[in-house]
RNA sequence: GGAGGGGUUCCCGAGCGGUCAAAGGGAACAGACUGUAAAUCUGUCGGCGACGCCUUCGGAGGUUCGAAUCCUCCCCCCUCCA
């Protein structure tokens, strides 16, 4: 790919919250495209979430728009800092993971990010490396180049602090070495979420001190989960995943509500800005329905992990179950003993795991939400026949084929 | 180290000897309406083959016919002082 530095800089903007700074990246561009020598790109990751979700992928296609451009992205696996736990944005302070945890969620991260990273010019790296081995004098001095009134400048240590809750020495420290891991690297840009802006500047800082020339920060938005409102995270269950089937991509991506869908326009779709704006106007003039426009983002999200062919198989399978309100293609199967007496509802129910219990499956069936091959049952004291095949649906999305042998 | 205030069901938060499986709100789930959108309305929301039984209110004991509520010890958190 040839492009213009102008161009380059277009491209690494889009989308962009801050550039800091603007004229040290096209320094730094130029100075990389004159000795033929990548930039190091860093963007860190703390291995607390097992699986990466769509909130992960607005950095990491920015860290692909790198690497087309020739540069040398520095995976970083917070092993290290993961056990101290990153405080941003915390009301309180987080549980150090086990480095056992630590080990497995590092592993996952490796697994996945390929799905969108080029492996050749990716780089794996552990903070662990450089850091378990520090003495404790350079621990020192490394403590030793930020003031508590500087530290208390960040908005959630100084809301704790003035709220009285407590914070922990040890969090203290966690930018300093996050900045630090950009010295061991002599990172020349750094990437990370919004939130992640007093850390990624500290490594300006600590690079300065280091006697090295200071990394360009780029932050890019935090994408906001399905609920709308949350920043999408693993532990709020308002994700989601890359490693999730087609079906339940397409159908979460359309489960969203019509002002979070050009959010995820905007941050997540490869269209132009300009396309965007279409889809936009085209909705608000009433020539283009908010579903199809919804429809289009389902199917790009879907074929990423899975390609064309799985998103279209996705969006027939949805629109066959939830449109056309017919069974799907394919459901899970359960195979249970026949019997001539046959079975009680609510105990099959709970037998399949269609329900946690049969308290839950009374409530479903009194609610009018328990369907037996098609029919809808509204008695609790229901006896199916436990033979042949038996298809059972419980509320919009949970079915189950029970195979009686 | 000293003095106070707290730990309640997924979360917040009432309750302060029986009428408490525990108000209210949020989340979640189901139904209606839809575009599986949002909003709205209704219902459910510890477990159990259930108009009854069992297990919950930081932990362990105790007082009572009876405790989330009272007493004792322990653990954890917060505030102020040092």
């Amino acid at each position: 790919m040839k492009l213009t530095i102008d161009e380059q800089v277009a491209l690494i903007e889009r989308g962009a919250v801050n550039v800091i700074a603007r004229e040290e990246l096209v320094a730094k561009l130029k100075r990389s495209r004159e000795s033929g020598v990548p930039l190091k790109v860093k963007a860190g990751f703390d291995p607390t979430a097992p699986d990466l979700h769509l909130g992960h992928t607005v950095l990491i296609q920015k860290m692909k728009h790198f690497q087309e451009l020739g540069h040398e992205i520095h995976f970083l696996i917070g092993d290290f800092t993961g056990m101290i736990g990153d405080p941003t944005g915390k009301s309180e302070t987080r549980k150090p993971l086990t480095p056992e945890q630590v080990a497995k969620n590092a592993e996952t991260y490796k697994e996945q990010v390929f799905k969108i990273l080029d492996p050749a010019r990716t780089r794996v790296v552990f903070n662990s490396t450089w850091l378990n081995p520090l003495t404790s004098q350079e621990f020192i001095k490394l403590a030793a180049q930020l003031t508590v009134a500087r530290m208390l400048e960040r908005e959630d240590f100084k809301v704790r602090f003035e709220n009285g809750r407590p914070i922990s020495i040890h969090e203290f420290m966690y930018p300093l070495i996050q900045g630090y891991d950009s010295v061991a690297l002599h990172a020349d840009v750094e990437l990370g979420g919004t939130d992640q802006l007093f850390n990624l500047l500290m490594g300006r800082d600590l690079q300065r001190v280091w006697g090295q020339e200071p990394q360009v920060v780029i932050t890019m938005p935090l994408l906001e989960g399905l609920d709308g409102v949350n920043k999408m995270s693993k532990s709020l269950g308002n994700y989601i995943g890359i490693t999730e089937p087609p079906d339940d991509i397409y159908g979460k991506t359309l489960s969203v509500s019509d002002d979070l869908m050009f959010r995820y326009y905007e941050l997540l779709s490869d269209l132009a800005a300009e396309e965007i704006a279409q889809l936009k106007s085209g909705m608000a003039a009433g020539t283009l329905h908010p579903k199809k426009v919804k429809q289009q983002l389902a199917r790009e999200l879907t074929a990423r992990f899975y390609g064309a062919e799985a998103a279209q198989q996705a969006e027939a399978n949805f629109e066959r179950v939830f449109s056309q309100h017919e069974l799907p293609a394919e459901m899970p199967e359960f195979t249970l003993p026949a019997s001539s007496e046959g079975i009680w509802l609510p105990k099959l129910l709970s037998e399949t795991e269609m329900v946690k219990g049969t308290g839950e499956a009374r409530r479903m069936i009194q609610q009018g939400a328990v369907t037996v091959n098609g029919d809808k049952v509204s008695d609790v004291e229901q006896i199916v026949k436990a033979e042949g095949e038996v298809l059972l649906k419980v509320g919009k999305r949970r079915f189950c084929k029970v195979i009686f042998s």
